[in-house]
DNA sequence: TCAGTCGTAT
């Protein structure tokens, strides 16, 4: 045991640097019994307190939460008070491996011995409380802080504009804000990041480019991952032009793009189908010094498969593969889903096996993919297998794994059964969504079953679950197509007070319903519906041409017709069918081709 | 700070 005596040498002389390093090659000998020899006294009592407080310094620095536990206790409960720094790194510890129950233990125990916290702990157990989800506790100490007369550092603004922001909580996130800068306490670029990456995380990307704006005003340059979050937030909402515009405006601030910036603008272009782009930008990565990475090249396949060019995607994975990049899972789940999407229940088949094949270990992701893959081109019962081999690997189902699962069952018109699935995953703790609710009640309105549905609704609404634009235009098409336009517009409104946004399909569930009925309040909405920037698709033409057809109005037919090639929309055969529906079928493909004549004025 | 799974319409 000589190496207490070197210790205990070091310990006593205030060589701290040294004492450190040849605790940490003791315990890197495995070592760990020097615990219980400084416990029992083996070295004079003031090295000992220096030495366990370096023990378990060295076990905080190097990660070990359970020696750091145990050391802690074991000092304490011996009278060896650590110092409130170690405290705060064990607490630290315990934070990041999120395991709260013993965060708060510890700090519990610190008050029962009276060592006295610091404004580090207060930060570190804020923090920790925030990340438990628990904004209660957090004010509460926040409270008892002030109380014992501890003012707010930066560090704990920071924990708190971080913490309310994370929980959407922005007014409470601004307020904070405002009062560091009051506090005199330094502002940095830095305290607008949790803010902006909370507003772009919940895809209120119109507040995260004011705070980027406010952040520029107050002088200060956004970082580069701040651009990169923001050009992401606005990549997924679909804004890629806006986007765009804030990867220009990046050069004028001087701030280079690095590869990420490149993946998330790649990702926006594959998402609103402008592959080419998409390409463009994997030429200007390269011309910038930048190479592609496996997320570009599952990104550019995604966007392909996509767009429903599967091979072109087969193409990019085959240069992919000789690049030198290794296909992991969420590649394979790429393409397994492209194949299903396209119909090709076999090819999905296979690349799913290759993953496994080469060792992979699909994840809920892959699994869910596959499964309704074959709920929709193969067997319920397959599917059923595929759900057991995950459950056996050790994948819990979750919340979109029962939604495919309550879906196929609908899709099976099985709604008795899909309904106990519902209340199976309540049981299980899973939470249902707005998904699975909607699921379902597409299914009744399916069946007609209209009323049903509409208590499915107020079911969910009391359940504090909120209907997306897809509930709401699932329950609008059933009552517009079954002639109840007045609950229709009821839930058109509803939806409106929510501050859901209508989209396309919405004003085409509207006017389908009011075209038989009042031809001119569908107008209105047709209207209404480009002054709000939704361009009406080939189902919004086809309803209208449709009713006018019916009524003998040829002429405003034929001028939708017209309007529809102005815009760029592609009629297919449902909208010409529709045109042509007095006409005998041998006459369709003459009158056509007539047609496009008048009314491309050729 | 970047990639993959579920629900809407003629």
């Amino acid at each position: 045991m000589a190496f207490v005596g070197v210790l205990e040498i070091l310990a006593d002389s205030d060589l701290t640097r040294a004492a450190y390093a040849v605790m940490e090659r003791v315990l890197a000998l495995g070592l760990h019994g020097i615990l219980d020899l400084l416990i029992q006294g083996y070295a004079n009592s003031a090295a000992t307190i220096k030495l366990l407080d370096l023990l378990l310094w060295v076990y905080t620095r190097h990660s070990m939460a359970e020696r750091s536990l145990s050391t802690f206790y074991r000092m304490v409960r011996s009278g060896f008070f650590p110092d409130v720094k170690n405290c705060n790194r064990v607490l630290r510890l315990l934070r990041d491996k999120r395991q709260w129950v013993q965060v708060r233990d510890v700090f519990e125990e610190m008050r029962n011995v009276g060592i006295l916290p610091t404004v580090v702990t207060y930060n570190t157990m804020l923090d920790s409380f925030f990340k438990e989800d628990n904004a209660q506790d957090a004010l509460e100490l926040l409270g008892k802080m002030l109380n014992k007369g501890f003012s707010f550092n930066d560090v704990t603004y920071n924990v708190l504009i971080n913490g309310y922001s994370k929980m959407g909580e922005f007014e409470e996130a601004k307020r904070w804000v405002s009062k560091m800068w009051t506090s005199g306490l330094q502002v940095t670029a830095f305290t607008y990041n949790p803010l902006i990456y909370g507003y772009c995380s919940k895809g209120w990307m119109h507040e995260a480019l004011h705070f980027r704006d406010e952040m520029v005003r107050r002088g200060f340059l956004p970082p580069l991952p701040l651009y990169n979050i923001l050009i992401d937030g606005l990549c997924k909402k679909g804004w890629v032009t806006l986007a765009r515009e804030k990867f220009c405006e990046m050069g004028e601030m001087n701030l280079v793009p690095d590869i990420v910036t490149y993946n998330s603008l790649i990702y926006g272009y594959c998402r609103v189908g402008d592959l080419r782009e998409a390409f463009l930008l994997v030429d200007d990565l390269r011309v910038q010094g930048l190479a592609p990475t496996l997320i570009t090249y599952n990104t550019l396949i995604d966007g392909l498969c996509r767009t429903g060019e599967l091979e072109e995607g087969k193409e990019v994975k085959d240069h992919m593969v000789e690049s030198g990049f290794q296909p992991d899972v969420f590649h394979h789940t790429i393409l397994v889903n492209g194949s299903c999407k396209m119909g090709k229940l076999a090819m999905a088949k296979e690349f799913f096996n290759e993953m496994l094949w080469i060792g992979l270990q699909p994840d809920g992701f892959a699994y869910t993919t596959r499964i309704v893959g074959e709920l929709q081109l193969g067997s319920a019962s397959e599917a059923f297998k595929l759900r057991e081999e995950m459950i056996a690997r050790g994948i819990t189902p979750d919340t979109v794994s029962y939604n495919v699962q309550i879906d196929g069952l609908c899709k099976m018109g099985n709604i008795d059964e899909a309904y106990n699935l519902l209340l199976k995953m309540v049981k299980d703790g899973v939470p249902p969504d707005c998904v699975t609710c909607s699921c379902i009640i597409h299914a009744l309105c399916q069946k007609g079953y209209l009323s049903k549905a509409w208590a499915m609704y107020d079911n969910m609404i009391s359940s504090g679950l909120s209907p997306s634009v897809i509930t709401y235009t699932i329950l609008i098409h059933a009552y517009a197509n079954r002639g109840d336009l007045e609950s229709a517009f009821t839930f058109f409104s509803e939806m409106r007070e929510s501050d859901v946004l209508p989209n396309e399909i919405t004003y085409n569930a509207l006017i389908n319903g009011f075209c038989g009925k009042d031809l001119e309040l569908a107008y209105e909405y047709f209207i209404e519906m480009q002054k709000r920037g939704l361009s009406p698709n080939k189902y919004t033409y086809t309803l209208l041409i449709n009713e006018h057809c019916n009524r003998g109005d040829w002429n405003e037919a034929l001028r939708l017709y017209g309007e529809m090639h102005e815009k760029g929309v592609q009629p297919d055969s449902c909208a010409q069918s529709v045109l042509f529906k007095r006409f005998g079928e041998e006459h369709k493909d003459h009158a056509i081709s007539y047609l496009e004549n008048v009314v491309l004025g050729n």
